[in-house]
DNA sequence: CATGGCCAGTCATACGTATTACTTGTCGCG
DNA sequence: CGCGACAAGTAATACGTATGACTGGCCATG
């Protein structure tokens, strides 16, 4: 490349790099811009981070990417990475794997940093020493956290449905092994009780609508039958959906039924569902904005991302 | 590194490697492992390969990874890149980017090879020279591809309609600009065609709810009602019972309605969609298999993977 | 005319690993 | 004892780029 353009491989590099404006005269400029076009020479990245001991790389890992929630988290996540001229590769987390044989062990040095959403803290036990931002995840580790305010979207769901004469309310809810999940159930468990004559019943399930079914039907079919459900997040809403219609119950009509997260599935129910919508893409984009703050030396702070009610067609008042 | 395991670089090397059993006595790699866990010390990989002028690293393109069908393609591909010990940076193409601005324009060269799902031909244009495997794409190419064979699916579906007793069927139609919406048409149609007095009306729409909705209610006011609308993709069925619920026809008491990939959305609408299943994932390993054959300097032919009928409650016989 | 400063490039080296070729020591065998 | 085979480790080099130090030419200034 260099005898191509008829100049010596610094030059190359200080033309090709760019960090030098001004050092190379215009017209040899050119001309290597011109070599390369013709060899489709391309400099080695690798080599190129090579003094730098970095990699350019980040790595997110994710539960699932089926789950449209995250995918929104990568958009972000990427976006920003690669306005920094960051590769991002992302890890979904299989169910059966240990830190120890996970798919990604062989790459797992390959990396500069880690940004975990919705992870358990001990899979980054694995990467000792990574710098880490860690999202809707407890913010009382060490690391720096970019989080939902799920508890102000929980109480928002409270209020609204005490406002529509609720008092008996059941949760539909996740199980609480993810922090996100304990909050919610904290949260509309406060919600409910402020609320006055309030009572609020429980029924745990997987995320998984099949045993979401389930565990309405089971507040549904108990003695003074709620006359709201409220579901951790949208999908055990759609859960709740359909242990409402195998039981002649109307929605809104005779339940009300409120999601969170707002993803796709939200619009796709019928009727639409009333949810909280959490900007899960900017939590991507902030949590890698943090962690190339992190990764550059800084300090970033933990944060929180406020959601926003929106009422759509399944809440209505009550009966 | 070297001197705290009191050996060569060298020997640090072959221990480290692994690829030279035997070569190195047990005692001497012991205390290398030994001194390497110590100092918590990595490899580093871009000075692994900087030799063999490779990143083992490659390139996931889909359109969006919001739609839980590139979730899954995703997980398939990175599952069989993992193993091999590749990266894999993934990169959802922004609707509103050129090849010149895109976002990923900064890491194009750090790539070593680029698996395409669902993306038209142009923006391989950016990137001349990489190895591409292109998925759900039109086969006529010079790339090898990895399609489903969703002419069969259509014609699957047509004959289990036509079996049920439907013979005015709609078509909700996603924008022929993709391949395999191209093909799922033609198919369709010569697939009622085969029906004793089939016949087939069509309305073209966006993949989105609300724009399905609307292409449905088009078919769905015609002079001679549909028995049955074959919709696209699934969530253009979503689309569809929506406006079936606004005309107060029942699914599938009135109306058989029919969706394509099975993705959650299938299960989570009521009734549960009948539909045609593709694997996904099964596109993105089998994708991911034959890009990495590529890299390795083989000719991997073409495919098509089946996908199977799935009945569900959205069928029923006509009216 | 001598000097110093700047411009445009080049030289040399460093980055961290893989690999080939070499060295050293040991052992077995004739 | 002499030789070769072999085991175990090291030296040297290559990979491709970034960058600080250096060089030669040119011009302006005194």
């Amino acid at each position: 490349m260099a005898q191509a353009a008829g100049v010596s491989q610094s030059t190359v590099s200080l033309v090709l790099g760019g960090k030098w404006p001004g050092r190379v005269s215009p017209a040899t400029a050119a001309a290597v811009h011109d070599a390369a076009e013709r060899l489709g020479y391309r400099p080695n990245p690798a080599a190129r981070n090579l003094r730098m001991g970095t990699t350019r790389t980040v790595m997110l890992m994710v539960p699932t990417l089926i789950a449209p929630f995250f995918g929104s988290v990568h958009a972000g996540a990427a976006r920003v990475a690669a306005r920094h001229g960051f590769g991002l590769v992302v890890y979904p987390w299989p169910d059966d794997a240990g830190p120890a044989d996970s798919p990604f062990a062989a790459s797992r040095e390959a990396i500069d940093g880690i940004l975990a959403s919705s992870m358990p803290r001990e899979v980054l036990a694995g990467f000792p020493g990574t710098p880490v931002v860690m999202l809707d995840s407890d913010p009382a580790g060490a690391e720096t956290t970019v989080n939902f305010a799920v508890a102000d979207g929980m109480r928002a769901i409270a209020a609204h449905l005490g406002a529509l004469g609720h008092r008996r309310i059941g949760h539909v809810a996740a199980e609480p092994d993810q922090w996100t999940f304990q909050v919610r159930g904290a949260a509309l468990a406060a919600g409910v009780a402020a609320l006055p004559g309030g009572a609020l019943t429980r029924a745990v399930t997987s995320i998984d609508i099949a045993a979401a079914k389930d565990a309405a039907g089971r507040l549904l079919d108990a003695h003074e039958r709620p006359t709201a459900l409220v579901c951790d997040d949208d999908m055990l809403a759609a859960g709740a959906y359909k242990a409402a219609r195998a039981r002649g119950l109307d929605v809104p009509g005779d339940l009300s039924v409120t999601g969170m997260d707002d993803v796709l599935l939200a619009t796709a129910l019928e009727p639409e569902l009333t949810t909280v919508r959490l900007p899960a893409e900017e939590l991507g984009a902030q949590g890698m904005a943090a962690l190339l703050e992190l990764l550059g030396g800084g300090r970033p702070p933990s944060r929180s991302l406020p959601g926003r009610l929106v009422v759509r067609g399944s809440t209505a008042a009550a009966v």
